[in-house]
DNA sequence: TCGGCATTTCGCTTATTGCCGAAATTACGT
DNA sequence: ACGTAATTTCGGCAATAAGCGAAATGCCGA
C-alpha cells in the first residue's frame, strides 16, 4: 500500500497512467498498441528528460502499475489493468 | 487524487488510520470515542514528537481522511468515513 | 492573574525525491 | 565490425518531506 502510494504521488506519473488508458489518443503516430507505448513516445509528451522519463516508469512498474516488454531496443509500457483493480479493491477494502 | 495519495505516502500516517479504525482497542484508557482520540494519545502510540505527530495530523486532516473536534484543550482527530469511502470509489473509477 | 498542560507553529537539520546530462547498455542496419 | 538509435544507469544538484526541540498559542484551574 504504501509503495503504490508514493508511486501515485505525482502529477507526471499519475499523467502516464492515465495517458496509458488510451494510448491511441494520447499518443499520435502509434501503431499495434498491444504491447503499449514505447518510452520515446511517453517522453515526448511528458516533455522532461528521458532519463527521468524511464524512472517514473521503473517506479511505476515496481509498484505493480504498469507492465513492460521489450522488443528490440524499445520498450513498450502498458498498464497491468488486473492489478490496478487489485489495488482499487484493497484501498476500498483496508483504506 | 495526488494530494490524498501524498497524505497516504507515509508509513506512520497509515498506521494512524488504521488505528483510528477501532480506536479502543489501539489506545488503551481512551473514554468516549465518539469525537475521535486526542492528540497525545496517538503522540504515545506512534512514539515520536508531537510537533511531528501533529504534522501528520494536519496533513491527513488536510487530505480529508480526518476531521478534528477541538474540545478545551484537547483536539480529537477521528476518521471521516464519508471522505475516505469518496476516495475509494475515485480511485476504482479513475485510476 | 498566574502556572501548567495540550497542541500548534517556527526554525533548523537530515532524508528522500525529482530532475538533468553524461556514460553505459543493448539492439539494429550496413 | 562500426555507427546510430532507444533505453537505462550513474553522479550530482535542487526541491520537497520528515523529523526534532524551542517557542508560541489556547485553555483550564487555583
Amino acid at each position: 500500500m504504501l509503495e503504490e502510494c508514493k508511486a501515485l504521488s505525482n502529477e507526471t506519473r499519475l499523467a502516464i497512467l492515465e495517458w496509458l488508458k488510451d494510448p491511441a489518443t494520447h499518443f499520435p503516430g502509434i501503431g499495434d498498441e498491444a504491447d503499449g507505448v514505447c518510452v520515446g513516445l511517453i517522453q515526448r509528451r511528458v516533455g522532461c528528460s528521458a532519463s527521468t522519463v524511464s524512472a517514473h516508469l521503473a517506479t511505476l512498474q515496481r509498484a505493480g502499475f504498469l507492465q513492460a516488454t521489450r522488443r528490440g531496443q524499445w520498450t513498450y509500457y502498458r498498464r497491468d489493468e488486473e492489478r490496478i483493480r487489485a489495488f482499487a479493491a484493497r484501498v476500498h477494502h483496508d483504506l
